[in-house]
DNA sequence: GATAGGAATGGGACACATTCTTATTTGTTA
DNA sequence: TAACAAATAAGAATGTGTCCCATTCCTATC
């Protein structure tokens, strides 16, 4: 699970983090496919998951199992919470310091051996909300 | 989103009901399909989800949207966290008391209209810990 | 107690995200 | 350069969840 640094920095690969750490979104593998396409027209969708996954494993990126249907990356592996749009599915940093204590809590009350935590707010955002205004008025 | 007590008590949705609070873990929509086609051999899959989805808007039942790839359910509608095993994918209950203010920190640091939140912490349950001990001394 | 209309169901087709397989290409090393 | 290993592209396969539609069930009214 820990970073094992040997894994080779192929184009694809560079490409790859490259484009996931320009954005501030928490892309899904479709979206990152979508972006790197743009700069390696042959690359298949294949190995954006395999490297996604690949690159998860290594601590180089952040995998966010959040709901809704699709997993998401992130760029930015420091721990921070994420509120989703329930209506979009957009994700977005909050923007609230972290509480590793939390990990500690959790260890004394069950019998897994913990590893992390995570928070995931949802709420509806500022886009969504707007529509729904524009629905309820009409 | 909130209860609106008028959906029918099929038998069907009573028997899902029923399965659900049986068991102390969270079963996938799969799971609970298994269960209730004991009692109900000709019940479809699409009933199921589509009556566990309902239920869930009507707050009768919780939605898990947790990490991996399925949806789970739960009969406790209370606020409360859960723990999930990275190896097998099992959820279980995590004894920790609800944090209802982190809503009220969250709604303060973004522009979203904030409905909830959820904390899932990942770890290995002690099944898989004593199997991957197993595989380590041979 | 017939009957009409809406709600719910069962079954299967479908959509989508992800994983797997295989042949090919690329990179590394002797 | 030859041989081997790693990585890739392309598409098939899988798994989860949704949708559609014909049929059945429920409820209110005549």
């Amino acid at each position: 699970m820990e970073p094992q640094s040997d894994i080779r920095l192929t184009p694809q690969r560079q490409v790859i983090l490259e484009e996931l750490a320009k954005v501030k979104t928490h892309p899904t593998a479709n979206e990152i496919y979508d972006m790197v396409r743009k700069r390696l027209p042959r690359i298949g969708l294949g190995t954006v998951y395999r490297n996604l996954e690949l690159m998860a494993e290594n601590g180089m990126i952040l995998k966010l199992e959040v709901g809704g249907s699709q997993k998401r990356f992130d760029a930015t592996t420091e721990l921070h919470y994420h509120i989703r749009c329930t209506c979009c599915g957009r994700v977005d940093d909050i923007e609230l310091s972290a509480m590793p204590q939390l990990d500690q809590l959790a260890s004394g009350s069950s019998d897994y051996q913990v590893l992390g935590h995570h928070i995931e707010f949802s709420g509806v955002c500022a886009s969504c909300d707007e529509k729904q205004e524009e629905t309820l008025t009409n």
